[in-house]
DNA sequence: CACGACCGTTCCGTATACGGAACGATTTCC
DNA sequence: GGAAATCGTTCCGTATACGGAACGGTCGTG
């Protein structure tokens, strides 16, 4: 990767998995031993000097009992307005994607911002959204025929037409959304350019 | 890591890594040119054949404007019924965790074995849980009084009471599960160690 | 049918992640 | 106060993940 000679992961990782093994009172020799890895890779881990394998990865995350995501703390952050100032008004993350004999599902977690209507084009036809309200109110649907739903609510609909999205009440709101596409029906292409951050981007929903 | 020379990774990460991009309408040559990786690379990992590198995961997740999570999908894995065999109807993968103003939710992945009815016991008053029926058709709700729903529908329900989940038709279903537990009402302790195995456990929902 | 463009796979040399061993520094126990 | 145990770091040979290049196959196009 880097032709630099010393290629360096994120030290965020290295002090995330130090603060990990000393909340349960591991020493760096007795986490090695527990994950069946060298203590020369945990060290490197540790001061961000290693570029490390998944399958370390999962070595030292199941022996630490958390989740690898809770080492590699992903970009899904909860970002204050960063992205709704880039004149977005959906921000989401994708959560879980899985594959179905019938379709496929995305499964969303939505920040609307308060204060602006955003409005998602039609999707190929069979593609159904449900959207579940976590918090705010949030007014959503078929362009044509939106519906308003509170905390603990849900609407569903088919994405073969423009929909919207937009939050009540001067909060932002926050939602599930989870996407079915039956096969057969190909995904359309990605709406933005293609290297953009992952995590927290415009929904394509 | 296996001294038998060539160490394979989870197949299921090249499964996913595909579907996601074949979704997406990319080339394995596109993809890997806007991750700025080899394709080799590319080709090899769809294959299992290779041990990715963090920094690799992250070009590769980024390229798809997916989080890791989506690639690794941790240990969620739809494993037969080894866990049904051990008396449990429900199988349980927290996704997220996130904290509003006023309450805590807690997201989870559901899958409930078919020909078993599960029951779970009342939360604190003021818990509400809200099941989005992926796959199958699940017959939840309060004990006294269940509903019946299928793919795209939503069952909410106050969850003081005891609850049961069981899915219907012979098939094992699929659903997401929201749990709101306002603040104030503090939450019941974990059933298990602080530190419990992350990914499946028995749905304490 | 020849040609070019693109696909996904395979081969290859190089960079590097790996585990084991050696190291000095602490700490524990007799 | 010396021996043993354990700590975290560093060195080292080997296994392998990496990108680039070469390859055959499949399209569109002239």
């Amino acid at each position: 990767m880097g032709t630099d000679g010393t290629s360096r992961i994120d030290p965020a990782i290295g002090r995330r998995l130090r603060g990990l093994r000393e909340a349960r009172g591991l020493s760096l020799s007795e986490l090695a031993r527990r994950a069946g890895v060298g203590k020369a890779t945990v060290s490197g881990l540790e001061h961000g000097t290693r570029n490390p394998t998944l399958e370390t990865m999962y070595a030292i995350a199941a022996a630490l009992s958390v989740p690898m995501s809770a080492l590699t703390l992903d970009p899904g952050a909860p970002a204050g307005a960063a992205s709704a100032v880039r004149g977005t008004a959906v921000v989401s993350t994708l959560l879980e994607v899985f594959r179905e004999p019938g379709a496929t599902y995305e499964l969303f977690r939505l920040r609307i911002v308060a204060g602006v209507e955003q409005t998602s084009p039609a999707h190929p036809p069979g593609v159904t959204e449900h959207l579940s309200v976590v918090a705010g109110t949030i007014r959503t649907g078929p362009a044509a025929a939106p519906l308003t739903a509170g905390p603990g609510e849900h609407v569903s609909w088919a994405a073969d037409v423009p929909h919207v999205y937009a939050a009540l009440g001067g909060e932002d709101a926050h939602a599930i959304l989870l996407i079915r596409t039956p096969h057969d029906t190909p995904h359309d292409p990605p709406a933005g350019p293609p290297g953009r951050s992952a995590g927290e981007q415009a929904a394509q929903a």
